[in-house]
RNA sequence: GCCCUUGUAGUUCAAUGGAUAGAACGAGGCUCUUCUAAGGCCUUGAUGCAAGUUCGAUUCUUGCCAAGGGCACCA
């Protein structure tokens, strides 16, 4: 990349004028004006030299531009200009050369643009979404699915071959709720879809009834004593399975929730390798833990604990193993770390979880590091904030509570309700069109909203606003690259007398280029340096800003240039511009596990 | 009480220690005989408070204030 270049051509400068090497950074300015990188080397060295910036900022260009490695770089090559700026910041102008040169390469390397190979030959696997059968889908699973999705993606286009994991509770309390809450009402089915081999309904139907009885049976367990101990009656027996009517209506449940999960998942577009489940973690997790009782964990009070504040002030003491001998969460996700690493021995592990399970992921991590060194480093745990509905909006369309599904669903019905306005079936759009738009575009809205915040935060999700599509959405984006699309598309029927493909006469100074071209050039370029920083980072959002600004540029130059043109000699450089913009956003959108439509 | 997050325009979000703190929504004005107006252009407006480190702080440190989460048998 041209940014490690810059950085030796200032290395080689500082030694020849015998200046120690500093901890300089090299940048892209704010202000394009500012030129395309910027150094702040000068005002460092000057710092420890005690001189005036701005002369110390001189002898460097000076030599910048004689040193031999330089020369024929400098004004002739790929940098057109070197200036001195502000306090004494270097700024370096890259050339028409440079920018013809990262087009050319964004269309030779097609889907491969943008990728960079630090994780080469590494595993990486990702645990995310983690919802649990026989309760319903809800936004924070939506959230953890969005985010983790495209983690995922992040690290493939960094070369890591990624396995994706899916974490889910099927026994525990929240289970004998649902079955509860299902006994309790004798009205609930005509023929109960238990007996059945078959379900006649659909099966999102069937675990949308049993997220309500859920919904019946938690309310009765806080509010009626003789409920209570009825679930709890409920939930012993679902962990014996000792009873056959139980043991039905479990096997049933936790099938059609699980189908149903799968529905969404391919909705959203992600396709999972390994379904844990807590049921088979806590065996392993309680063996775990009693292997090693003496050395780590002690017992008290009958239960099993481990004291981690020993280790770090920071932490505290957490239940592995009740006094009834079950084990908790924290046994169980052992087990699951565990497993994780005997089945596929990743160089690192991602679990993408809410944030309130921060603290006592970081005490399961400790306990861990003491049985296994070698995995303290190799796990990570990336949290996300919660999603807040903003204002009253606490009800979906049909009138239920607000959950993952229904939002999604929500969405994409809004979307096709825009579509049928603006005329979409009258221009002859057909029925599967009209539905596989409406989902790309309804999923793309909800999943931009998350992912264009930085992860720490809770986010305040707005329904009317991400569905009015106006400015930063996901979209907008859609909508650009589908323009670009439908331009070259248009194309594809002109013939410019033979010179479509004949780029290099057609380049221009840097100074004759219009602005709107040049920002779209400078914007293009970049791509990559954002996909290892977003890999750096665990930060998906620095792809969703970078992609929203550079759709900002193209819609800009697009609206400002005639594309297709045939009196216009710079027509067939646009068509590559559009071209590589296409590209560009269409591998950008990929990374954030948003599809592109076939229009709009 | 201790620990973890987070405080930026009226609102929702950006900003690897850098130059005039960027967008979007909202409000007001303009723009389709021309490749998709879900678009583009112009105007409006912000770093919770107080110290410190630094040539330079939204960013790092400390204290305070505010919001959310966690702190023994739930996950």
């Amino acid at each position: 990349m041209i940014k490690e270049k810059i950085e030796k051509l200032i290395k080689d400068a500082l030694k020849s004028l015998g200046l120690e090497d500093l901890n300089f950074v090299v940048e892209h300015p704010e202000d394009l004006k500012n030129g395309d990188y910027s150094t702040n080397v000068a005002m460092v060295c000057a710092k420890n030299l005690k001189t005036n910036p701005r002369e110390l900022a001189e002898n460097i260009v000076a030599e910048l531009k004689n040193s031999p490695l330089a020369k024929g770089e400098v004004g002739g090559g790929l940098i057109h200009e070197i200036q001195i700026a502000g306090a004494g910041f270097i700024n370096f102008y890259l050339s028409r050369e440079f920018f013809s040169n990262s087009i050319k390469e964004i269309l030779e390397q097609k889907e491969n643009w943008g990728k960079n190979s630090f994780l080469a030959g590494k595993k990486v696997m990702v645990e995310y979404t983690d919802p649990n059968p026989f309760k319903p889908f809800h936004i924070g699973h939506l959230m953890s699915n969005a985010i983790g999705e495209s983690i995922s993606r992040i690290f493939e286009f960094s070369g890591a071959h990624t396995v994706r994991a899916n974490y889910q509770g099927d026994v525990g309390l929240h289970v004998a709720k649902a079955i509860y809450g299902i006994l309790n009402d004798p009205l609930a089915f005509d023929t109960p879809p238990w007996q059945e081999e078959i379900g006649t309904m659909p099966a999102s139907v069937q675990a949308d009834y049993i997220g309500r009885f859920y919904a019946k049976g938690s309310d009765a367990y806080e509010s009626d004593e003789k409920a209570k101990n009825e679930i709890d009656e409920i939930n012993k027996k679902v962990y014996e399975k000792s009873d056959d009517e139980i043991n039905k209506i479990y096997n049933w449940g936790r099938r059609v929730t699980l189908e149903a999960f799968e529905e969404i998942y391919k909705v959203l577009g992600t396709k999972f390798k390994y379904y844990f489940f807590e049921s088979e973690m806590a065996p392993i997790g309680n063996k775990i833990v009693r292997a090693n009782m003496s050395k780590i964990f002690e017992e008290s009070d009958n239960a099993i604990i481990f004291h981690a504040e020993t280790y770090d002030p920071k932490l505290h003491t957490r239940v592995f193993v009740t006094s009834k001998n079950l084990p908790t969460y924290e046994a169980k996700e052992i087990g699951l770390t565990f497993t994780k690493f005997e089945k596929e021995n990743p160089d690192i592990s991602v679990v993408v979880t809410a944030h309130e399970q921060a603290e006592y992921m970081k005490v399961v991590a400790k306990a861990i590091s003491l049985i296994h060194p070698e995995y303290e480093n190799r796990m990570k745990h990336i949290t996300h904030g919660m999603m807040r509905l903003a204002s009253g909006k606490m009800s979906s369309r049909k009138g239920n509570v607000v959950t993952g599904e229904s939002l999604l669903h929500d969405s994409i019905d809004t979307i096709k309700e825009k579509i049928s306005a603006r005329g979409g079936p009258a221009l002859g759009w057909k029925e599967v069109e009209v539905q596989e738009v409406s989902e790309s575009v309804g999923v793309s809205a909800l999943k931009y909203s998350i992912l264009r915040s930085s992860m720490g935060s809770d986010i305040v999700y707005d329904f009317e606003k991400s569905i009015s599509f106006e400015g930063d959405s996901g979209p907008y984006l859609q909508y650009s690259a589908i323009r670009a699309k439908s331009v070259l598309a248009k194309a594809g029927d002109t013939n410019f007398g033979g010179k479509r493909s004949d780029l290099k006469n057609l380049e221009r100074s840097v100074l004759e280029e219009p602005k709107e071209v040049s920002n779209l050039e400078k914007t293009l370029y970049r791509f990559p340096e954002v996909v290892v920083l977003s890999y750096q980072k665990f930060e998906p959002h620095h792809i969703a800003t970078y992609l929203t600004e550079l759709a900002s540029s193209f819609n800009t130059f697009y609206t400002e240039t005639k594309i297709i043109n045939e009196a216009d000699k710079y027509s067939p450089y646009y068509l590559a511009l559009t071209k590589a913009f296409l590209q560009t956003i269409q591998n950008g959108l990929w990374l954030l596990g948003i599809t592109l439509p076939e229009k709009m």
